[in-house]
DNA sequence: TCTATTTCAGACAAAAATGTCCGCTATTAT
DNA sequence: ATAATAGCGGACATTTTTGTCTGAAATAGA
């Protein structure tokens, strides 16, 4: 569904919606031991986030991450486009660069009401709720 | 979404069920033709659909593909399935291997619905729905 | 200023996905 | 039988994704 690179992205930014409430800026050591993904990887999908306009970044002691804007205003579906790009939200599910619905691919009717569902959903899955769900107890980042 | 095999494969079960009512059987390199896919690759991955019982294949002179049950008995979730393994319909949107309704991942909940209903989809598109529209030009497999 | 810390940029490495090639086997038709 | 055809199996090649390493640039604190 999503590439490793997604998933380590959108954990990222759920931490740090979590983390930044109490500390303020979160190190990408920070960060990478938390949700447990490669710490080098990683830093290159923040740079990423980064210069999409999603994060923050601040070099030096007492630097890291921060959200760009704050937590109720940022989606999962911006997360997903920064990092995937718009393929799942725009390409044909059998891979044809032609289909749309002037000429669709036979999976395109029914496929195109889960894709609007899809995209819905993660429009509406803001940060800040899924940092409360992890503050609260109620959700889990660990593997 | 799909991996670049599950679409291929889809495209070729598609065409097999459209093609084989007329001419029984169909040749690799009609499939490949038909659905613009490399020719070798595309071997590759019926090979596979023809070992997980979805396929027949014949060798020798008028040998070829056909469909291992009718056209109205097989969907898109099992070719899915075959190609891609059970991770979209079971695996964890975050990535996380401990996810399930005892210890969700913050986007548990809103995920399950959508791919809850993305895996109907699957099951209810039919093979000879999908070919009946190729045919009557309703839909297209063309890129 | 000097040092320690942390992100940034680019090169490099490993693994997985995608795609190709070739000889073998099974089958059909002559 | 023999030749031609078409799928099978395994090795190989290419591309993309995933992941690592190193040195530079920026910043804070002593």
């Amino acid at each position: 569904m999503f590439s490793k690179s997604c998933e380590y992205g959108i954990r990222a930014m759920i931490h740090i919606a979590q983390q930044q409430e109490t500390t303020g800026r979160v190190s990408l050591k920070d960060i990478a031991r938390e949700i447990d993904s490669p710490e080098a990887f990683t830093g290159k999908i923040l740079q990423t986030l980064t210069r999409e306009g999603l994060l923050n970044s601040l070099k030096g002691p007492t630097g890291g991450f921060e959200l760009a804007r704050e937590a109720g205003k940022i989606n999962l579906a911006e997360i997903v486009l920064a990092v995937d790009g718009d393929n799942l939200f725009n390409g044909c599910a059998l891979g044809l660069s032609t289909c749309d619905s002037e000429k669709p691919c036979p999976a395109h009717e029914k496929f195109a009401i889960v894709r609007d569902e899809l995209t819905l959903m993660l429009r509406t899955s803001i940060l800040d709720e899924m940092a409360m769900g992890l503050k609260n107890g109620v959700s889990f980042l660990t593997r």
